[in-house]
Order: structure tokens, then C-alpha cells, then sequence
DNA sequence: ATTACTGCAAAGCATTTGCAGACTG
DNA sequence: CAGTCTGCAAATGCTTTGCAGTAAT
């Protein structure tokens, strides 16, 4: 109570027990620039001296996307599914399909779509959209893909 | 030579042996009216009366990807790959969260879409969008997801 | 004290790989 | 015949599940 220091409370998901692994799962969601894996996010824990379990994580991860702190995502030619913090306005993705580098875009090109269905009549929920290319170094490396 | 009827041969990736399970592949792919997964191709071909050896499908499948008789996709919420002819020239696809149909997308809102992207530039090679939400019917049928 | 959470092991799935025999060209 | 396929089994990698002990409220 008075000697360690508890971890931010921002982005903490209301009605959820506060202990060490969801606490450090969420940390490294609050310090990663760009979406993690569940053992990227296991080796990062592990990197700063606690023990981090994939399935304790990969239940903390699917505990804090149904509570709406974290969304999950699935970019193409990635078999893994990446989590980041709902922090982020961007939905949106462009993805290097060199250094696997995934860059969030701030603009959206569904803004006013209608999408022309070959099957009748559709009723829109969301959606999802990846770009991508070569991102700025890359290209300049001479785009060695695979 | 004579009594046997030789499968369709138009949409047969030049350079390949014509093999049993190859051209039974092909024919589901040619009478599926959405993109299938492996192992409903493999399920079908059962269903004709033939063996099907997952593995098999998939190192065919594979095969014509790479030959470009075949495009792979993956749509949001289903683990699993799944495959089309690549007779169509529809590159988008809707999704019914409920039903799960997949409705293929004549127009594209990225044909003059530039990204904004956070972090400096991108050359872009291409795109994968999905819109989803509920087909026709579904959303008379009262919504019902999960 | 309850109920929820986690360590740990093991199961599940989709997909891939290895290998020897079978088949195509 | 030579090289390519395929049946089949087993491995792989991500993710999920089961269970019993531990911790949070």
C-alpha cells in the first residue's frame, strides 16, 4: 500500500480483478507503438523479469477485447492474431510485405461506400481494410520480399 | 479414351500433370458458388464418391495459387483459408456475420484512395478489404448473430 | 469465504512435412 | 524410365481447455 507503485489506472477495464499478469499484459499494450501478438507480448513480460504464461495471456487478451480495452486484429499473410490497445482511433492498416512492419492510416476510404453486392441487398455492420506495399525504408532497401 | 470424358480443360493450369485428385479439385472449385475452405473441398469430393486426402488438397490448392488459377483469401472471424477460382474478377468480399454467406463485391473504394498514413510513405501494392454486416436475408430473419 | 484467476499440462485445429509407393508424360 | 504426385502418418504452430491450487475482493 505504500511501497509499490500500482500501474496506471487509465485504461484499466472496469470490473476486472486487478492482478500481476493482467496489469502486465496491459503495460506492454500501453508502451508498444504498433499491434503485438499474444507471445510477443508473453516474450516482452518475460524480457522484463516476470514469469508470463501463452495461456494466461492469450485469456487476459480475449478478456480485454470482450470488455472492449483491446482490439483484435488479423492482417494478411500473418497467421497470428495481433492485439493493441482501443487507444487508437485508426481501424485501418497499411502492412510491408517485407519487414512485416504494420502502420496504421488515419484516413478511411469506406467514409461514403456503398458496396455494389452481386447478391442482393446487405446491411453494413463495419469493415475491415489492409493496404498493403513496401513502407519508406523498405522500398529504398531494394524490396527484397521473401 | 473413349469412354471416359475428360474434365473441363479451361481452366486447367498449363504446365501441371493431370492427376485424379487435381482435376477433382478443380471441378468442385468450378461448381462452388463462394470460396471454399479445404477441407469442404475435400468434403465434397467424399461426397462424389471419392477419396480425399486432406494434405493432398492442400498441396493442390497450394499449386494452383501459385500457378494463378486459384486465389486464397481470408475473411474476418474464420480461422480458416478458403479458396476460389480465379475466374471471378472480384477482388472484395461482403460478410454476414450471422449466416456467414460471403457476397462477392463488384465496386472497389480504393481505386483512387490514397493512405494517409502515420509514419512517412508507403508504396502500395495492393488491398484487402471486407465489409460485413448482414446479408438480405439474415437481417430480415431477426439478426440473430451467435 | 467465495469466486475469479493463473500455472501448468494437454488437447484441438488448420496446415505442413516426410516418405515410400503409384502414376503421368 | 524419370520425375512428379499422392496416400498416409506424423509433426508443427497457434490457440483453447481442464483442473487444482492461489489470490483478489
Amino acid at each position: 500500500m505504500e511501497g509499490a507503485l500500482m500501474a496506471e489506472e487509465k485504461n484499466w477495464p472496469e470490473g476486472l480483478k486487478r492482478t500481476g499478469p493482467r496489469e502486465r499484459v496491459l503495460e506492454v499494450l500501453e508502451s508498444a507503438d504498433q499491434p503485438l501478438s499474444a507471445s510477443q507480448i508473453s516474450k516482452h513480460i518475460e524480457d522484463g523479469g516476470n514469469s508470463s504464461w501463452i495461456s494466461t495471456v492469450y485469456r487476459i487478451l480475449e478478456l480485454f477485447v470482450k470488455k472492449g480495452a483491446v482490439t483484435k486484429i488479423n492482417v494478411m499473410g500473418n497467421e497470428v492474431a495481433l492485439y493493441e490497445l482501443n487507444r487508437f482511433r485508426h481501424k485501418h492498416y497499411a502492412v510491408c510485405v517485407s519487414c512485416k512492419k504494420i502502420i496504421p492510416m488515419s484516413n478511411c476510404p469506406m467514409e461514403k461506400f456503398m458496396p455494389d453486392l452481386e447478391d442482393g441487398e446487405f446491411h453494413v455492420l463495419g469493415h475491415n481494410i489492409e493496404v498493403y506495399g513496401y513502407c519508406g525504408a523498405c522500398a529504398k532497401q531494394g524490396k527484397s520480399e521473401d
